[in-house]
DNA sequence: TGACGGTGCCGGAACGTTCCGGCACGGACG
DNA sequence: CGTCCGTGCCGGAACGTTCCGGCACCGTCA
């Protein structure tokens, strides 16, 4: 079957024995219809496959029929992200709109038409980010924005108490003295997690032992704070590492000092995510898809009201046990 | 600053002194418009900021103003895949296009009005990417489609060429014995890497040893296929890994096995990304943002006539030399 | 009986752009 | 001098939708 050509609104008014306006009340629920003429309305409408043209909605509308999403540029956390973007789109299609993806990578292109934006994880610090959150469209970011703008709206997790579970979840496996590697506070995911570790440490009357990495942090980097960690503390017996991927990253480095995962270290991550899964790493799902889902859906709301400027949602984060957190020895 | 309300092309006319023909012509380039004229208008245009109102313009055109992009569901390819819809996004930016992503997840959703489709990696027996096939819209997949339908331009990589640089490499380096762990036919990708491997075999006169594993290949499945190979062939003293992640996934059982990486034990991975780089293996650098743009150029060519149905153009891949097989011993 | 309000429906304008057809002017050429 | 053509510019229609205002009909109530 070849394309069909599009099938106007007249169309269906035509073959429905009505006018315009009346079809375009019938299907949007609007003015003053007689249910039966409704009825029909529908019933031709679905006959012929009618899709509203969104180009002239929009026009008529005075809004674009996007929103616009960015990310930070980073290669590391990918997984997440690319179900966070999941999320965003599907709820978007859900609503009619389009998704506009923006790159920090030219960021002197024109900010694209949007009627409203998505940012996930802003980072302090990022002139693209800062631009776009007094671009004067409604914002919704993934994670407080640690910069000084305010957003519209925020998604938000409560990282410092799952954190907090989590490290109790490891000192009840027998771990008593966990470390943690974790970004600098330019992200406010790492700064939640970096503020439950301390506070668990100081509830639990242990010093802390935390390295500081990139947000995206490389290979090399991430080694090297991990050995340097291994080979310094001879009293850690649990590594919590924060960046998405790190902890399955580390293996290498733990065997080669002579550790055990499951058995004389604990390891856990605070990004769940397949390489996680499948090394059975005990991790924080942040549940990316529905986090992109919950954004894009406040987003919405402050559009047409139903969420007013300054709202907050908490989004659900999960701990999941896996083997490598079982019981230490 | 707050949001400035949009400048349309008449405010542009009026300040010009001139009609909204005369500007619309003086910015696209298109009807008589003496030098001067133009000028003028263009300057008006930048200092009032115009942008363009894309709906009326795709309005006006008949056209949606945005392309779908579909990729399989799958998780574990995700740094590939990330980094392709950014190449596309990035591309259509430049044709002030926007990209609507369309998931397999909800194969019943009226698939979206769209001017074209890129398909990256369609997997055979796909019933989405079937039904994306028969859309009636131009399409372009990013390797060949291995259904029945043929794609209007297709942007593809010589795998079977690389693979056999990979293992020539891989020889030199002083193994003799290269195994393959690659995923089935269904994708035209693996189809390739599988093919090369087997020719180069061939070539070179030595029996294939390959274990067959999911596109999407989860932790479980692909250590049993890697322990297998490792236990029952005692030979093998390389192995090449198709799945994106897959070799460095496998570290762990390639140590329990006793076998040590880049001396006797060579890896290599079928898909550069992060985690090889970070552990040093080998790796084909598969270039994703650029193929992503290939794929929107080709397919905003055929748009416009710029290329004829049925164009395959080719996309030039990388072999990255590291560590895990710089010599054997 | 006349006024009135509710119900069901409709015409036309508007959104911002592109593009077809045409108009006026001026120089070249018979 | 009249014709013709090229140049520079313009008016208006059209794309498909939404929505304001209005019209006709009918039942109710004073």
């Amino acid at each position: 079957m070849p394309a069909a050509e599009p099938v106007t609104l007249l169309a269906v008014a035509q073959l429905a024995g009505v006018s315009k306006t009346t079809a375009s009340d019938a299907l949007r629920g609007s003015g003053r219809v007689s249910e039966e003429t409704r009825a029909r309305v529908l019933r031709i409408a679905e006959e012929l496959g009618y899709v509203p043209n969104g180009s002239a909605q929009h026009l008529r509308k005075a809004s674009t029929g996007a929103i616009g999403l960015h990310l930070p540029a980073v290669l590391t956390r990918s997984n997440y992200y690319m179900s966070f973007v999941f999320g965003v789109v599907e709820k978007a299609a859900d609503f009619n709109y389009d998704v506009t993806l923006i790159t920090s990578g030219a960021p002197n292109r024109r900010p694209p038409r949007v009627d409203g934006l998505v940012l996930g994880d802003p980072l302090g610090g990022d002139p693209v980010v800062d631009r776009l959150m007094n671009a004067g469209v409604p914002t919704v970011t993934c994670e407080r924005f640690p910069g000084g703008a305010r957003a519209g709206g925020v998604v938000r997790s409560e990282h410092a108490t799952v954190v907090g579970d989590l490290l109790d979840h490891v000192r009840s496996a027998g771990a008593s003295r966990p470390a943690l590697i974790v970004a600098g506070n330019e992200s406010d995911w790492a700064a939640g997690v970096h503020q439950g570790y301390r506070e668990w440490c100081a509830r639990s009357g242990v010093a802390p032992m935390v390295r500081t990495v990139e947000f995206d942090t490389s290979g090399e980097e991430l080694h090297l704070a991990a050995r340097d960690l291994l080979k310094s503390e001879p009293e850690l017996d649990a590594l919590v590492c924060a960046p998405a991927g790190a902890a399955t990253e580390l293996l290498p480095v733990i065997r080669e000092c002579g550790r055990t995962v499951g058995a004389d270290l604990l390891l856990a991550s605070c990004v769940d995510g397949p390489s996680m899964r499948s090394a059975n790493v005990t991790a924080i799902d942040l549940r990316p898809r529905e986090a992109g889902a919950a954004c894009a859906e406040l987003l919405f709301d402050l559009l047409d009201g139903a969420a007013e400027e300054g709202t907050e949602r908490l989004h659900e984060v999960e701990l999941i046990r896996r083997a490598s957190t079982l019981s230490k020895q």
